[in-house]
DNA sequence: TTTCTACTTGCAAATGATTCGCATTCGCGT
DNA sequence: ACGCGAATGCGAATCATTTGCAAGTAGAAA
């Protein structure tokens, strides 16, 4: 009785590896980063060296299976499964927690360009600023 | 007659390292890199090392006379001078030249965020496409 | 099921951006 | 001009990410 977990997706070629870091990004709350993937690797069982978590990740991005989700003041590069529904952070300024944002700026948005005719595609959003734990501390300290 | 030169904000010891950056920055059209930056100064008189640049763009952003703007896709962190003017920008994802937003998304957004009572200081959009250029190559091809 | 081959991975070493350490130099107030 | 603290030159260290290559493995074909 697995048969809860996803269908793998077509055209993937199986792999324990792989297996594991999508696993990892399905029951993933926020993006995670490639070491965070690899830290969870070394603490279970399943073993699986960093490069190869960065290549597998970079793998499901180019088949459309992830997305790579950089956040600002983050040197590191975030992934998060591609939900095929549009997502975005707020982030938290202090202790860099990554909270969704349940509406789109984009929605009712006509962008006016600089460059006449760009073709956008897509579009990033972050918003940061205080999660309500290190608000509720800073105030308590002021 | 260099009376047209911005007046040098105070506070910030005037070297000529500084000099050099804040100028490069002041006539940059879109964010730089620290070693576009670094370029600059080599290619012209003023030698200038690239940790130095890092340090005093780093400075400069903790003065609030720069701003740090990650750009998606880029490995660089880019930096622009911070015009107290909400600035946005569309980047082409195939030649990653980067394009001015003229207007604001989150102008008339009410965000809903998951976790309740998040104080927002802040946001980032970025838009990506394909720049006019890159575009008519593209369609050029197919 | 066994074989064959192309694709994956383990591992280590390379790379590229950014930071750090420290001796020297340079603004700038006195 | 003098002196001190801050800024810079320079190299080496660091950190995330990428790459090269030999060995291992999934899965199509036989």
């Amino acid at each position: 009785m697995k048969e809860n977990e996803s269908a793998w997706p077509m055209g993937i070629k199986k792999t324990k590896q792989r297996k594991f870091v999508l696993d990892v990004l399905e029951h993933a709350e926020s993006p995670l980063s490639a070491s965070d993937i690899f830290d969870k690797a070394r603490s279970e069982d399943s073993s699986c060296w960093l490069s190869t978590v960065y290549r597998i990740l970079d793998y499901f991005v180019s088949e459309g299976l992830a997305v790579k989700t950089a956040v600002m003041d983050s040197s590191m590069a975030l992934y998060e499964l591609n939900r095929n529904q549009h997502r975005h952070y707020a982030v938290c300024v202090n202790c860099h927690k990554v909270v969704e944002l349940m509406n789109c700026p984009m929605e009712k948005f006509e962008p006016e360009i600089a460059e006449n005719d760009f073709r956008i595609v897509g579009h990033r959003v972050e918003m940061y600023g205080y999660c309500k734990d290190c608000d509720r501390k800073m105030s308590g300290i002021h």
